[in-house]
DNA sequence: GAGCTGACTTAGGAAAACCAAAGCCAGCTA
DNA sequence: TAGCTGGCTTTGGTTTTCCTAAGTCAGCTC
């Protein structure tokens, strides 16, 4: 009953969750205003500047995230200015901090030849990792994740082609082979 | 010097290691068939069904992601049957791994009624989770993350319009106000 | 009350991404 | 050696995403 992988024909991904992030934040343009929004800009023509978009792209995704929950527009007064709006992160945009985190981890590894920042635990000055951790408390490399049913899986109605003598992503050759 | 925030308007993010993550990773399609990868998919046709993406697709962006080095290309052959080719996760796309379940937890809270499947520690059989920590040890939260400026930061050439008063995301109103 | 500025919107168009349908090819099986 | 199957490629067309350039509008400042 736990050897999922090993049928994965047998079930389908139709809902699943990371497909169903990325209808909310599977485009470009659209991270790096979150990008933008965790590292402080607050003003419509900073979100479009920084982020290197058009202001009609920010307009129309800003609009967006709004819409979706992961920023609020409310308005501010700065001194001998007009009321003006900014947007800031609600609690549901600020849970997609992990993505970025991830996602600067990566780039700084594979894609950058320097990181432009680095981030650090601001108590301790020590360097901020993203980690993968299970509730018993141990630190769970990529090989001992193991992929159960969760309440919402839903089968497949055709029974697909004849699968491979399926494995988890941990027990392939590209795990163990030598790298390159 | 260490107030990067306060002077955002000082530094670009040019080289911004995010940016060049989602230059290779930056569309849905791709994260969905590394997704496959990850759940032990390995040959072509499984690719483009299990995805939901067409097989052209699915070939442009199975070779863009081997031309990456996400994804290696192997001979493999079953008893009986000619040699084919198969695609497997390679170190460098397995370090990919914490964004898609970062992604993942993110949509389980918030995408998603139920979560298709679970991610547990293979061993104890806790749940995994994704989490910041630093490398003294500490669960670092949100609201505890300090940027700071890395050897590739950029300085802006023009100064930009004259900044508000800037402050790192956790000390936004967002993470003190109530919630909705 | 005219001008400026921040915050957008509108218009028109180019490029990227995606799809369905059909075709091609290598190498097993019969 | 004819047919089948997996693994693509080609064709033709649609949708999405993004751009530049220009216009709009509210409300301070002068």
């Amino acid at each position: 009953m736990t050897d999922l992988l090993a049928r994965r024909d047998t079930w389908s991904t139709a809902n699943c969750s990371i497909a169903a992030a990325l209808d909310v934040v599977g485009n470009r343009t659209t991270l790096l205003l979150l990008r933008e929004a965790s590292l402080g800009t607050r003003r419509f023509d900073d979100f479009a500047h920084r982020a290197g978009v058009s202001e009609p792209v920010a307009a129309t995704r800003l609009k967006q995230l709004v819409a979706d929950g992961l920023l609020e527009r409310r308005p501010y007064r700065q001194p001998g200015q007009r009321t003006r709006d900014e947007y800031l992160l609600t609690p549901k945009g600020r849970d997609l901090l992990p993505v970025l985190a991830a996602l600067r981890q990566w780039g700084d590894t594979y894609a950058v030849d320097e990181p432009s920042i680095r981030v650090a635990h601001r108590d301790c000055g020590a360097p901020v990792q993203v980690r993968l951790r299970c509730d018993a408390g141990h630190d769970v490399p990529a090989d001992e994740v193991a992929v159960l049913p969760g309440p919402g899986l839903l089968p497949t109605t055709p029974p697909a082609t004849p699968d491979l003598p399926a494995q988890p992503c941990h027990t392939h050759p590209c795990h163990t082979r030598s790298e390159t």
